[in-house]
RNA sequence: GGGCCUAUAGCUCAGUAGGCUAGAGCGCACCCCUGAUAAGGGUGAGGUCGGUGGUUCGAGUCCACCUAGGCCCA
């Protein structure tokens, strides 16, 4: 007879290969179906809110591993928060506008194709929206839940209003003010261009020597009664009409220099190049002294009939030079911003078309080109010219046209760190709203307090077409800027219903009210500002935009999610933003995860070829995989992945499967209406499992709400490793198999299953979303309490259910179990025995532990999972060792017979004669059975 | 160059207010099982806690410096 028949085998249709990259699109669909997102929200209705609101990924190019893991990290948070009993509306947002987009569609057009600003944004949106719709499938396909129906975006015109209305909010408090900043400007294609935008490329520049003299007394040196100058250097001999100062290094040691008729001031460790430089050989060199001695001293401007002031820098260096560096703010980013520390004025003597104003003076009217050798022959003619020469080196050309591009200070908009009118400035402000939000890990609460409080003012203008346009009309004849109620209503009303192109369709006269006139000279012409707004500031006013404006949300947010770098960014905007408008932190909390890097923490490059792609990873093994690996990344430092590392979270997540799969499987006959156990009536161990789990709820989700979410997942897998698998599940086999289907002991372990699994798959819903709900899907109909995993209650932990006495006795318990194992191991390598049922294993032991084992010797071969245990009293035994764990454990080969259906060795074997190869509690059970 | 951060077995992580021979799981090696079977069980080998110096009776844990790496800035 064939006794596998009468077994209680696991069943179910849950299978032990995930094959996830088939299966999950099919769950997804099925959460489609259903409406899953929709029912969460209508079950969550009336319940305390939770938002989590989405930072807008650039709608620019597929995702990444850094991408898909904050949006599974966030998925991971509003699914948890979701399952505790809050209603997490999760709206998620893509940031539409900006310079790479509108580069990327610019170089589509090719060189020399010049279309209207509306068109070239018409294909603009096309571009970001193609890549929207891109994106949203790819998170999607990760599991991510959110109302991806109806996202926000930043080119949606109420959204483009918004930022008029928070521009116009700013400007009224007096927080927003012009000034003005260098950029790279190509002169040839009159427009401005970004860092991407430039080709660095070999140019001859001329390379000239330049006297600035002291115009006061610096003891060291003008003692001598010798003219004293400073000596500079420079390639762009343009850029001298609108110098305003001289930089000395703040560190370096800097010396006089007597040429016999004159001092020339350097860096000292430049003397001897320099002088070669301009070709004297006999010197002196005199007084050492350091720049901060000569801070604020004066020189002459070599033509200008203004002064040129001594000044301190960090860029200063000794790589070329003399050490003493000509400052013109208008014409460079560290000019510029030692023109703000010292308060400089920024002459700007250039034009659109790089022709020098009458602010240049004599050279006004003349290209940069022409005036180069005019300039260089004045300063000789003024004998304030040492050397002139060539040089070579790397300098910025404009992508479009490959000429070469100038730096020039424009006319811009800011936004004043600063400035308080009746109240604190942004900056405080900011500073003191940092101290009343979360920041996770609390570390993170330095770096964003150190960045707002060194930041400059934040210049909020972009020379661009692909955005919100700066809401500012400018009298025609007088220049003087109007922003008003009346015309930011205007622009509002019209951008609502038009979207922001109205500002580039319409006259300017549209926004203003028939006849106005100019305030300030009475004149009635009219032009707009081509400028528009810095994206960080449209992404940085979404809280105000998406939780102001739309239904069911709240604001302000309880959680923001981001990588480490919207420290300087989004984190940043958004607060600046949310302070000025509202004098309050747009969030509650704010949570920061670190960078992906490679296996050896190094970042992701296409050059290195370390770079996953989370789409190979979700379409080749399956996004629960990713998700796995995002939840068990800690993510306060770099989150590093590499095959290696997938790899590792596909081993852990089939244990966590298989796990499922047994629990599944030996509960399939099993109604706990009808066959439950009450916990008091259960066996033991199960007793002792129900207290186990009970520790498993308290423990993860004391993690998930510190927001450990790595040692969470830590902690279930190690409870589905050693717990349930290697211990609990190993045992069990024999009662759930071989007992009958029915009997009290069997539906005992039933109950005790059915609670774990519960739990568990409830537990590990947030992180492994698909595994778990196919999980659900895959038990009895009758014991599913939602039609999704993700519309289940988080478990609660139930103090009551945990017997700490009981913990202690199967503590020790399983220390001796160890201590057979071993015992067994030795046996089985000296071939006594193979498997653990071939065994009889006796224990010695002593004192409170032979009573306790003496009292459970009825189960101890279930423990064990051997056939026969005996237990003994050391202390009366003779030549018995003394084993580590206070027990000594001999194993011999088991007396009696193999039992043909429940393998165990008995010497009732062969009692029956007519089952002559089953053991007497088979037989018993078959009897059972039959009836 | 500056600010913030990270560095514990091949991998992912624990290491509580400095205190016994530094832990776990995975992987690996070897063995068992074949009634969770492209599963399951067992035993075991892996670490000078990035390096150097210091404080201390005692440091993975505190301090300084260095190295490597990450983000941001220059």
């Amino acid at each position: 007879m064939d006794y596998k028949e009468t077994l209680n085998l696991p069943r179910t249709v849950f299978p032990m290969k995930g094959n996830l990259a088939r299966k999950e699109p099919e769950i997804q669909e099925y959460w489609n179906d259903i409406r899953l997102y929709d029912l969460i929200l209508e079950k969550g209705e009336g319940r305390p809110l939770f938002i989590l609101h989405d930072g807008p990924p650039y709608a620019n190019g597929d995702i990444h591993v850094g991408t898909a893991y904050n949006k599974i990290l966030k998925d991971i948070i509003v699914k948890y928060k979701t399952m505790r009993g809050f209603r997490c509306p999760y709206v998620p947002g893509w940031d539409c506008h900006g310079q790479p987009i509108e580069h990327e569609v610019t170089k589509r057009l090719g060189p020399g194709e010049d279309i209207d600003t509306v068109e070239l944004r018409g294909m603009c949106r096309e571009y970001a929206m193609e890549f929207v719709a891109r994106q949203r499938e790819q998170f999607k396909r990760l599991g991510v839940l959110g109302d991806f129906g109806d996202p926000y975006l930043t080119l949606a015109p109420s959204y483009e209003a918004t930022n008029v209305e928070v521009f116009g909010e700013l400007y009224r408090k007096g927080l927003i003010y012009r000034g003005r900043k260098p950029i790279h400007w190509c002169v040839n294609c009159r427009t401005a261009l970004a860092e991407a935008e430039l080709e660095y490329e070999e140019k001859e520049s001329h390379s000239i020597y330049v006297k600035f003299p002291m115009s006061e007394e610096f003891p060291p040196l003008t003692q001598a009664g010798k003219p004293v100058s400073l000596l500079i250097w420079t390639t762009t001999p343009w850029t001298l009409p609108a110098n305003v100062a001289v930089a000395l290094s703040p560190r370096l040691p800097y010396t006089g220099v007597d040429t016999g008729e004159e001092i020339l001031v350097m860096a000292r460790n430049l003397v001897d190049g320099v002088m070669e430089e301009i070709g004297v050989g006999e010197y002196t060199v005199t007084d050492r002294f350091t720049g901060p001695e000569m801070e604020g001293l004066h020189c002459r401007h070599p033509w200008v009939e203004r002064d040129s002031v001594v000044v301190l820098a960090p860029y200063v260096t000794l790589e070329q030079g003399t050490g003493c560096v000509h400052i013109a703010p208008g014409h460079g980013q560290e000019d510029y911003l030692t023109g703000l520390e010292y308060h400089l004025p920024d002459p700007m003597p250039v034009d659109d078309v790089g022709y020098f104003t009458g602010e240049a003076g004599q050279f006004a009217g003349m290209s940069l080109e022409e005036a180069n050798p005019e300039i260089i022959s004045d300063l000789r003619e003024r004998g304030l010219l040492l050397a002139s020469g060539a040089v070579t080196h790397p300098y910025p050309h404009c992508w479009r046209c490959k000429e070469p591009v100038v730096f020039r200070a424009t006319p811009q908009w800011f936004i004043a760190l600063d400035k308080g009118e009746g109240g604190p400035s942004l900056r405080l402000g900011a500073m003191d709203a940092i101290k009343g939000v979360e920041w996770i890990p609390d570390w993170t609460v330095n770096r964003i307090g150190s960045m707002v409080e060194s930041r400059p003012d934040w210049c909020i203008s972009r020379q661009r077409s692909w955005g919100v346009p700066l809401p500012v009309l400018y009298c025609r004849s007088c220049g003087k800027e109007i922003v008003t109620d009346e015309t930011l209503e205007a622009i509002i009303e019209m951008v609502e219903a038009e979207g922001a192109d109205a500002w580039f369709r319409r006259e300017p006269e549209e926004f203003l009210s028939k006849g106005t006139a100019c305030p300030e000279c009475g004149e009635q012409g009219f032009e707009k500002e081509t400028d528009i707004v810095d994206v960080w500031f449209e992404s940085g006013i979404s809280h105000l935009a998406v939780l102001r404006k739309r239904e069911g949300l709240r604001w302000p947010a309880d959680l923001y999610v981001e990588g480490s770098d919207q420290h300087r960014g989004w984190f940043q905007s958004s607060l600046l933003l949310s302070v000025g408008v509202e004098g309050k932190p747009p969030f509650d909390a704010v949570l920061t995860h670190g960078f992906t890097v490679d296996g050896a923490g190094r970042k992701m490059s296409k050059s290195l070829g370390n770079a996953i792609d989370p789409r190979e990873v979700y379409s080749k093994s399956g996004a629960d995989i990713l998700r796995l690996w995002t939840a068990t990344t800690d993510y306060s430092s770099d989150m590093p992945i590499s095959g290696e590392i997938l790899d590792r979270n596909t081993e852990s997540y089939r244990r966590i499967r298989n796990t499922l799969r047994f629990l599944i499987g030996n509960i399939s006959d099993f109604d706990p209406r009808t066959g439950g156990v009450p916990t008091e009536e259960m066996e033991e161990i199960d007793r002792w499992m129900i207290c186990r789990i009970q520790r498993l709820v308290e423990n993860v989700t004391s993690l998930m709400d510190r927001w450990l979410f790595h040692q969470a997942v830590q902690a279930l897998h190690l409870f589905c490793t050693v717990e349930l698998s290697s211990l609990y599940l190993d045992i069990l086999k024999d009662r759930l198999y071989t007992f009958p289907a029915d009997s009290r002991e069997r539906r005992s372990v039933q109950t005790a299953l059915l609670i774990i699994l519960e739990k568990l798959t409830a537990m590990i819903a947030p992180v492994l979303a698909h595994t778990a709900e196919e999980a659900m899907l895959a038990t009895p109909e009758h014991l599913r309490a939602e039609k999704s995993v993700h519309l289940l209650p988080w478990p609660e932990y139930d103090p009551e259910l945990v017997d700490v006495q009981l913990e202690e006795k199967w503590e020790r318990l399983l220390e001796v179990r160890e201590e057979v194992y071993r015992a067994l191991e030795e046996a089985r390598r000296e071939d006594v025995v193979g498997t653990g049922l071939e065994a009889s294993v006796r224990v010695y032991a002593e004192g409170t532990l032979l009573e306790l084992l003496t009292g459970m010797e009825e189960q101890l071969p279930a423990l064990f999972i051997v056939s026969q245990v005996e237990v003994l009293d050391r202390t009366r035994s003779d030549g018995q060792e003394d084993g580590p764990g206070g027990v000594t454990v001999v194993v011999e080969k088991a007396a009696g017979e193999k039992c043909r259906r429940c393998w165990n060795y008995s010497s009732t074997v062969g009692s029956d004669p007519e089952q002559p190869d089953i053991c007497r509690r088979c037989v018993a059970t078959l009897e059972e059975i039959k009836r």
